[in-house]
DNA sequence: GCCGTGACGATTC
DNA sequence: CGAATCGCCACGG
């Protein structure tokens, strides 16, 4: 028994565990919580997510390595410049290197 | 206990 | 290849 009961702490936690420069899909995320199903529930979490919190969702993509919807973090194009910001490198498609920077705990 | 929702995933057309 | 659909799970009301 744990301070985190529900799934979303749990994303949260995972997620807050990601290092700089790294990132995560949600189905990975998911996966590794135990519910290999649950990705879509991890994207929630990340929406849901308390905005204050020191939460890099930015740093979670989908299993395409490709970024959300990009007004998803109020703006377009903030969470690609926060992650080439952090040293992750994009695909000519605009995706995540996942080769390189796929991070899972 | 059922319904609706959702920043996904994979498959199919 | 592009778009659409179904399926999955978990939380809130």
């Amino acid at each position: 028994m744990r301070t985190t009961d529900t799934l979303f702490e749990r994303v949260w936690s995972v997620a807050a565990k990601v290092p700089r420069g790294k990132v995560t899909t949600y189905g990975a995320i998911a996966r590794v919580l135990g519910s290999p199903g649950a990705a879509r529930t991890v994207g929630w979490a990340m929406r849901a997510a308390p905005v204050g919190s020191e939460l890099p969702c930015h740093r979670v993509v989908n299993a395409a390595g490709e970024l959300c919807p990009e007004d998803t973090f109020g703006g377009p194009g903030v969470q690609r410049s926060l992650l080439e910001s952090e040293g992750v490198t994009f695909d000519v498609q605009g995706r995540v290197d996942m080769k390189r920077h796929l991070w899972i705990p």
